[in-house]
DNA sequence: AGTGTTTATGCAAGCGTTTGCAAATATTGG
DNA sequence: CCAATATTTGCAAACGCTTGCATAAACACT
């Protein structure tokens, strides 16, 4: 007789849609519609009605639908490299934080497996149900860029400085951090300073070699090719290349590695050649991701906001979400030396 | 002065729909759906034809519209407590590695923030586009799943084999493991051997528990209350509870952390405490994940095959997305014990 | 040629939302 | 009390795609 507690029986397949909540609350469903995008026009009452009989009924809106219906989607998608490295986790993490905080959610699509197909991958993604994009990139992303501002697709850059682009882009001073974990190491009273470049398609390994090389010239110290060995970021570069200067006729009394994941196959090298890092040499990072002070001994390097770089990247897209014709912002923080224990002043020779 | 807008006129950027490659090749737009989804009955002759002018137009199929209409959308969402532990990057790591094979994409969830609302936040996804759910979660399940099952929503269960629930899932040797690890630390003649739990909500820390009390048992060797500490699988943890150990009355002479992640932890305790490892204590941990080669000294650890659980995870999924009928399976997959140099045989005391 | 099968293709009905437009209702000022 | 205005609500048309049903074409066979 009385049809309100068919619950139990209805419930099984089909999902709560919003016309279940309209009939349920005797209003259309345009009106449903309304309440739950928080239209301004609805009677007081009426939003009450809906509300209470979505949440009895478990309603859940299905953001297909919506955003195929030109709604959004209050998701947004991170375009990573892979997972590979923890400087992404935490990138991530700042991202993930800061879209909480305005009810995003996270989509995201990893492109080491696309290699090729850039330009298409971030067609679909852009096609799909993301309001906006947030690109931390291996590689200058031309491909993506040009798919992404024909549609003009929200996005922004994270780390990727040398775009000439007009997209919005966040990245830390990379150029000032090298020079400042330079000078240190200068400071400590090294003179061969060895430099483990990062890959160098990217503007912020160019930055960072430039800001070894500056502070070494501020301080009148020769420029040597042959202390500079290439890397890629990768921990296997850091300790080919480590070997590669540790045997070297006169090996530096430090070395600056571009980032974290190569100051740890460095280390590793060094231990190989039976040498000790302070002791036998210094050797500072760059990044400090959270493996960064657990190694033994802590590794000193120059701190990049990973999490805050996300936060601020995820801030700039969601306000061009909500505000399209604004212009494109660009945002550099600051990076910090963090002094940890695997610098020593460089020893007198006897 | 009164300026026509450029942007106006390119802003009928639409995109292409099925219905522009419709009328480009000359068929019905439900052949293009049906080429589009490699039907079997469509002549060749047509199929190029339709193939050539989608890629002429660069379609890019429109997820949202495809999953609203039925299809499935190629999407697999994996939940995940947080990116903050590697031990989740190699987890997915292997997932993404299956799902490229197949041609999936892969969606990310954190619940990290969802405390509270697991429900309702499960609802959402499985009724958004994705066409399965894996789960990484940190605590027992029980909402999500009943959510799952509830609308036979395909979904794999990652390392949580406790849940009577009737999902496949997949995880790995815990028990054997951790008495492995134990009989390692017993053969190298320790006695008093410490634990730090895991968090003891979850199976795994509760499976290897009983393995390392097993071992102890199987050799004579007394159970001690005392040695155990509680822990949480975080790293934090694992240096209070490694403090805690080591300030003992009478302190082990080895501890096997949970985790590695605690392992680090407890290694941080040790150096505060002018220890030193494995001189002064052994210490194994649980999980090798990418760190656990790094610090120093090298981690020994009960490895688990975090990617390869992933994978198989991703598989078992697949599988059941396309044979809906299957009954759920169980996968446990093996652990190794990988000895580095964290221990060292027992000093005879002088 | 006639009948029965296989293919091939098209039509139209959704899938669950959003939203412009219009109709209905309430509110206001005179 | 009426017209004018503001507030609420409903209808219907998308959004881009899949799919059941129907029709057409192609190919067997008698």
């Amino acid at each position: 007789m009385n049809e309100i507690d068919n619950d139990s029986f209805q419930k099984s397949h089909k999902n709560v849609t919003i016309i279940d909540v309209a009939r349920a609350s005797g209003v259309s469903y345009s009106t449903v519609s309304r309440v739950l995008n928080g239209y301004e026009f609805v009677k007081e009452d009426t939003r009450q009605r809906v509300l209470e009989a979505a949440e009895k009924l478990g309603y859940v809106a299905n953001l297909q639908a919506r955003s195929l219906a030109g709604g959004h989607s209050n998701i947004i998608g991170v375009l990573v490299p892979g997972l590979d490295n923890s400087y992404i986790g935490e990138i991530i993490r700042g991202v993930d934080e800061e879209l909480a905080r305005a009810n995003y959610d996270l989509m995201l699509y990893t492109t080491h497996r696309q290699r090729g197909h850039e330009q298409r991958y971030v067609n679909t993604i852009a096609n799909g149900l993301t309001d906006g994009l947030l690109l931390v990139v291996p590689e200058v992303p031309t491909d993506y860029l040009k798919a992404l501002s024909e549609k003009s697709f929200p996005h922004v850059l994270i780390d990727q400085s040398n775009v000439r682009d007009s997209s919005s882009m966040v990245d830390s001073t990379n150029w000032q951090g090298a020079y400042d974990a330079t000078r240190y190491l200068i400071e400590l009273g090294h003179r061969r300073i060895g430099f483990i470049t990062g890959m160098m398609e990217l503007s912020s390994a160019g930055e960072r070699l430039d800001g070894y090389r500056a502070a070494l010239t501020d301080h009148s110290i020769p420029f040597l090719p042959e202390l500079v060995a290439p890397g890629d970021f990768w921990q296997r570069s850091g300790h080919k290349s480590g070997l590669q200067l540790l045997d070297l006729p006169a090996p530096p009394t430090a070395i600056f590695a571009s980032n974290d994941l190569m100051a740890f196959g460095l280390m590793e090298a060094i231990r190989e050649r039976n040498l000790s890092v302070p002791e036998d040499i210094s050797i500072v990072g760059f990044d400090d991701i959270p493996q960064s002070s657990i190694v033994y001994p802590p590794l000193t390097t120059v701190r990049q906001p990973l999490d805050q770089m996300g936060r601020v990247a995820a801030r700039l897209l969601l306000e061009q979400i909500e505000n399209p014709d604004r212009p494109p912002r660009r945002v550099t923080l600051a990076t910090q030396l963090i002094i940890r224990e695997s610098c020593a002043a460089l020893k007198e020779r006897g």
